[in-house]
DNA sequence: CGGGAATAGTTGACACATCACCCACGTTCC
DNA sequence: GGAACGTGGGTGATGTGTCAACTATTCCCG
């Protein structure tokens, strides 16, 4: 709608004062929340929270191994975020490498002790942490609105447009997405 | 319920399956979201969200300048971190500093037209694609949902107990904080 | 069989956030 | 005036995330 300008200056479409009310309040409290969260895990139980969810992944998993790039697609990381992360864990002996025999590329990530004690250290406090945070506070209907709400803008973010520009794994398997202006045939 | 345990194992609080699932997707939501935003900005207008909040809060004020710590304040940013970012912004000319009289510890960080027309370039996209991503999606009612549950978790993050241990604007403030289990007398 | 193309994963450079310290200046109070 | 303390701000090491480029293997197809 309102293409005034002939020459295609662009509309900005800025905010209604309602929904920069909403917009401020999301990302302040996103942010703090975040910031609180990750804390409170590596304070009290020496691992982050980019742990955790790997961590998380890997009990998740029959048999505690799985190939690193499914834990990048499962954790929606990009590849290389996943290899410098798995070495760093290594290094501080939360899990273990295996190569693949079966593919001579892959290899696995393993689960170790040390990484199941860590996880199952951190889980209940993470856990309470939630609850007094976020769910003591919100009614039935609000933790609904919270799940509608995160699903509709995350089914926005990985189908269609976005995703394809957006949701990609490594620089190398970015797709080239040139825009081509569907709608606008030029002058 | 369930205090099976005389010596007091901690009973663990997990989540309910409703409130597993709207967790995950909150968290899935808010990487996504995040990462998006961040990338857009940063591919078609050269700065990244940190920069652009940072040009936000000096474009909001009068004269355009703000001082370092107020600037910490109102992004709820550690103050070490203002520094080095500040620090980056200058060597891409985005700000400039200037030193305070009245208080010779102080300085001020000021808008350069650099910096001016870096915002003026960002923030129309920006908008735009919270539109997409976020408001276009929304019914009304869901809108002052969000409003309301940011309000609601924010507070919780920035008052009492969880403000005491959490929010520092750096190490050397941190309150001691020793419990003191009031509700306790010794035995 | 050979030669791309896709796939699995790594690496290095850089941007960024945090932590623990540090220093300079200002306030207060004796 | 100066000691003690609070405040404004900076610094360097370290851990983490992203991008771009790279290696090694496997797949596909003639």
């Amino acid at each position: 709608m309102c293409q005034l300008f002939p020459y295609a200056e662009p509309v900005t479409r800025w905010l209604e004062p309602e929904q920069q009310q909403a917009w401020r309040a999301y990302v302040r409290m996103q942010g703090e929340l975040n910031a609180h969260l990750s804390r409170q895990m590596s304070v009290d139980s020496d691992i982050s929270m980019a742990d955790f969810a790997v961590l998380v992944q890997l009990t998740d998993t029959r048999d505690e191994r799985v190939r690193v790039l499914e834990l990048a697609r499962s954790l929606h990381w990009e590849k290389s975020r996943i290899s410098h992360h798995v070495v760093r864990m290594e290094k501080r002996g939360l899990v273990r490498r295996e190569s693949c025999g079966s593919d001579g590329r892959g290899s696995f990530v393993v689960l170790t002790d040390e990484g199941r004690s860590a996880i199952e250290e951190a889980a209940p406090a993470h856990a309470e942490m939630v609850h007094k945070l976020v769910f003591d506070l919100l009614t039935d209907s609000e933790v609904t609105a919270l799940r509608e709400i995160s699903e509709k803008i995350f089914t926005r973010l990985t189908t269609g447009e976005c995703a394809a520009v957006v949701a990609r794994s490594d620089a190398d398997d970015a797709v080239e997405v040139v825009p081509q202006e569907s709608g606008c045939p030029e002058a």
